[in-house]
DNA sequence: CGTCTCCTTGATTGAAATCAACTTAGGTGG
DNA sequence: CCACCTAAGTTGATTTCAATCAAGGAGACG
């Protein structure tokens, strides 16, 4: 199904419905389990939603960045865990309110559903993702799939720590940290300090993925 | 955000704009890259969604059973081959008539929401499942999540061949062929053909899965 | 009865996890 | 400003588990 981007903000939309909250790193800004009241529009600032397997992992599901609405759920309740990356300014929508609106707005509703099954394509990225099974491949994507979402920047800066590329990755920090090093001497990528990365050779590095 | 099941045919709803489609086993339904003209509903069978990495390797996206929605996107092609596991019936409708259906039809148009939000749901467990990385974990919880699809019967079979279970869970025929055989030894399980299950110790599995 | 496909089982290899030590960066307080 | 402390990251040695390589079995079908 085809659909347009569109704008949250305009007469009549999302933007009416909704608060501006602030988040300070690492801050929940839901829980799992916790009743799904409200969904949640990314201004500025990073988050990251996860699950806690029983073992003490963690998982990361997705990383939000400015512009993406996250929240969405079919239940009661959150399914997974909120928690702001870094400093993060959010708008928060209640759920019930925005169906209301959207039952007589047929251009919200369109657009709540384009959201949704961007995340849905999101999710499905990260499992072929996580298929790629060797640590390489999957560092290299991560890299190429962060640097992407900041064409204009020649050096990116990675707000996440290497605790949750392993999480995302499904790999531990020794072995995310051992690949970074690797890319390193191979000369795809610099890492001038430990939060920011060069991507010196991209295609080279896009080789990797196979 | 909490939406109610509603179910796909009703008066004025998807099921006037539909037509009802057969495939046979294995037989594609759309391919990676097809215009993104029409989604699905499944009526009966089972289908799978996947994608061909470079090294060959195909990954599975997700199985849908009879009641699911599939082919949502958010752009103008189909990013995942869908194919037919075994003979199935699809309803296929029409991705821009609904879409204009739904303009005008607020229940139409929070039905399309809950599913694709449903599909994001299945997507995000699917993530979790692969990150369970240990093999005897994976296969565990999908045959536990398997056989709660079904939940009336004793043994419950099996439409996919042993390499759709490996695609989906990351794992390699052999590995899935071995895990199945030592589940057995142990007494969680009974195999009583090569497409049958009986979970003998639900709760003793359900403990595997950590 | 032979052949093909799918599945199972075994032996070996390899990549990432784990265990462990060390380095670096950042913050605090004397 | 520097000494200390802590949290985060890197690097190395060893182990573990699934992939790979290889061979054999079971069922379907002409």
């Amino acid at each position: 199904m085809e659909f347009g981007y569109l704008d949250a903000c305009y007469p009549g939309g999302l933007c009416a419905a909704g608060s501006v909250t602030n988040f300070a790193e690492n801050r929940m800004i839901y829980g799992e389990g916790n009743p799904a009241e409200m969904f949640f529009k990314v201004v500025s600032g990073v988050v990251r939603t996860c699950t806690f397997l029983g073992n003490g992992r963690r998982q990361i599901d997705a990383f939000y960045v400015p512009g993406d609405l996250f929240g969405f759920e079919t239940g009661q309740e959150h399914r997974l865990t909120a928690e702001a990356v870094c400093p993060a300014v959010l708008i928060a929508y209640p759920c019930r309110g925005v169906a209301i609106l959207a039952a007589s707005n047929a251009q919200l509703a369109h657009q709540l559903r384009y959201f949704a099954i961007r995340s849905l394509v999101q999710a499905q990225e990260h499992l072929a993702l996580l298929d790629r099974n060797s640590a390489t491949e999957r560092v290299a994507s991560f890299l190429i799939d962060w640097t992407t979402c900041f064409p204009a920047q020649d050096i990116v800066t990675l707000p996440m720590a290497r605790l949750d590329i392993a999480d995302y990755l499904g790999l531990t920090i020794e072995t995310v940290s051992r690949t970074l090093s690797r890319l390193q001497k191979r000369g795809l990528i610099a890492l001038p300090n430990i939060r920011q990365v060069k991507l010196l050779d991209p295609a080279g590095l896009g080789d990797l993925r196979l």
